[in-house]
DNA sequence: GATTAAAAATGAAGTAGATTATGGAAAAAG
DNA sequence: CTTTTTCCATAATCTACTTCATTTTTAATC
């Protein structure tokens, strides 16, 4: 099996899903292409359709709407070893809503919707990949759901925290904040009484 | 192909995504049992694991969380042609967090974890259905976690009652304001306020 | 169909978190 | 390395929504 640097943290992630063959996985990556991107570049904006889904291999990117008042949420952030994408546009391929910007220098691998399908075509075992993936998603948009209803804004961000201390450590706060439901200037605020509260 | 008549919108919601021969139809739904639940009555309590998907032939259910402070907060609604379980209790075999319970005496059809495993080996276009499936729950929830970032209580009301008017009228009032994020309350206000406008 | 329980409406008072405003620190950009 | 821009901290004021308390309506149950 070839081993392109860029290519193998994605291998090593389809491998920890499903069990592959060298050939499959090489199949599997073949159809993903190197893409870098600088910080502040965009690879999906609104209006246009979502043709990729990427695959984070370093650096870090954000997802986010702007809604009516012109206030930006954040849908997701993504690091490496994560996926990210308009979801909504990327699976049912129309317009996108969102805006997924790198927050800092990334390298990503992309594949496109088409190649996806083909791939699933191909061998049953890329369909379970992609049917896990799918689950898990939905497993982890749901727990977030559930978040939202039943906490605090404290107590969402500092459950937040628990889980993904790097993200917290890695993004502008306001883009935090925004994930979060809450504005920049709350989020401050309880992550300085924390820290008063310490002393 | 036999028709056991509560089959028939099963089969109607698989035909509908998947191309299948009627083999393969009466296949996937001989793992199905017919399961008849009372008004009121549990079909996945927190701490059991959730051993069905359960897809709904008629009534309605609801999923639900109870917060730490006793608040019930609801996850999900199931009506005629919808599927519901607690989703991370499910796809991971992992003790259950939610209550599912009838809001009216219900016909359910229920395929268990172990079924459903070995039908999408078997397959997979069952493996596809049950992609297509994941992504497409995967993309609504995202969509509920957008509407509850950027709206305000009165838009996530009118814009759910725009999406399901029928759910609006079946349900009771304080499960639904529990879904959308606000106090019955406060739901109450907001649908009378509409009315009296109107004059 | 009378009785009881559950759900919805209404209003007054309270609060979590938003908004607005300003100053300062950090980080890009030249 | 200095200038500009972005980001964060802090505080005062404000509001969308909650909480609490009571009444009315609707639905379940004997």
């Amino acid at each position: 099996m070839e081993k392109i640097v860029e290519y193998q943290s994605l291998i090593d992630h389809l491998q920890a899903r499903v069990s592959f063959s060298d050939e499959e996985l090489n199949q599997f990556v073949s159809d993903f292409k190197i893409t870098k991107i600088k910080k502040r570049q965009f690879i999906v904006q609104p209006d246009f359709i979502a043709k990729y889904r990427s695959y984070v291999v370093k650096g870090a990117l954000r997802a986010y709407v702007v809604s009516d008042d012109g206030q930006e949420h954040t849908i997701a952030f993504a690091i490496e070893d994560w996926w990210i994408s308009d979801y909504n546009s990327y699976i049912y391929q129309k317009p996108a809503t969102m805006f997924v910007v790198a927050l800092e220098d990334a390298v990503i691998l992309q594949i496109d919707f088409k190649a996806e399908t083909k791939l699933k075509k191909a061998n049953p075992k890329f369909e379970t990949f992609f049917r896990i993936t799918a689950e898990r998603t939905a497993a982890s948009f749901q727990r977030r759901i559930i978040m939202n209803l039943t906490s605090s804004a404290e107590e969402r961000f500092e459950s937040f925290n628990a889980e993904f201390p790097l993200v917290v450590k890695r993004v502008p706060q306001y883009t935090l904040a925004s994930y979060l439901g809450m504005t920049t200037e709350f989020l401050s605020k309880i992550r300085n009484k924390k820290v008063k509260n310490k002393n």
